[in-house]
DNA sequence: CGACATTAAATGTATGTACATATATTTGCA
DNA sequence: TGCAAATATATGTACATACATTTAATGTCG
């Protein structure tokens, strides 16, 4: 989990809050800013880690799991690490030491690709997508923001791209 | 910066989104659920890297930056680790050394608690206080969710709230 | 053609997370 | 009192991130 929750200090606290912290142990934020900044961050790591949690049982971690899908949705067709570094998001994140872990568990294959020989076509193996299937039955069985309505998540979904702005 | 950002791999697909896509290179998600958890993970990371950008001239990581908060937020009393644990609110996370990190640049001190020798009583330095003025000055002067109304912050809050239900 | 920049991936290093285990101190209780 | 349980922190290991550097192959342009 990757996830670096923020700390609380306390520090100024002006503003009484309500729901997050019961969670955590500081009662009290600056403002409605900050208190909405630390709940942003605080779950995110709370959907990912439980997201992970359930698939650690087969092995895996979450960056490894999304390495899997990503493949998958390739599939039949290879991935290079470039491609893999282009949709995981994190450009500095190490694709090729996470393809290092899942051919380690025979998960994926590693080639060089015939028609640029810098490159190493990534493909997911059967093996990986029966992993992927079973991961699959126990995500559904539990969606981790069943708790929004649809409407709740497309307003959740369009504060957040507002903040990206 | 330890948010671990959701994949997105081209499976299924049946729900085009709007905003989020532009940002990433998979333009279509499977519905509004998957969008709105890729979204939340994705911009939790990209605040997260946002604020620690901020400070990484200042030669201190994200997790440093907050256990120091809370060492001022305690200061001129002591905090020992577990207190730092629980402000972190990550109970596995490694406290210690991190304070390692800190003590190193003498930011922090560490001393022997002496009402309770199994515990550690650290403090902030006068060199971390000013440290940490510097760099507050950097974060107020562009505020992370300032795209946001006080009352759309307020919103987000309730929503991620919800979510943990 | 050949030097040099560009590209693709791998490697190196420091830091952090996740989780298990170890060490030292204190507490509780037979 | 003495010894096991509990507590506080540190340490070990595997994995991942963040960023710089290296290695190998390809592209470019004189």
């Amino acid at each position: 989990m990757y996830v670096h929750i923020f700390a609380t200090p306390f520090q100024g606290t002006l503003f009484q809050i309500m729901k997050i912290e019961d969670e955590i142990k500081q009662p009290v934020f600056k403002d409605a800013f900050q208190k909405g900044l630390i709940n942003l961050v605080y779950t995110a790591g709370w959907v990912q880690q439980r997201n992970s949690s359930q698939f650690k049982e087969f092995g895996i971690t979450l960056p490894q799991f999304n390495i899997l899908r990503i493949l998958r949705g390739q599939h039949p067709k290879p991935a290079t690490v470039n491609l893999l570094i282009e949709r995981m998001l994190d450009k500095t994140s190490n694709a090729s030491r996470i393809v290092d872990k899942l051919e380690a568990k025979k998960l994926v294959t590693r080639t060089v690709c015939p028609s640029n020989r810098r490159a190493v076509d990534i493909c997911i193996t059967d093996s990986g997508l029966e992993l992927l299937q079973e991961i699959d039955k126990v995500l559904e069985r539990e969606p981790l923001l069943h708790k929004l309505t649809e409407a709740e998540v497309s307003q959740l979904s369009d504060l957040l791209d507002k903040i990206r702005d």
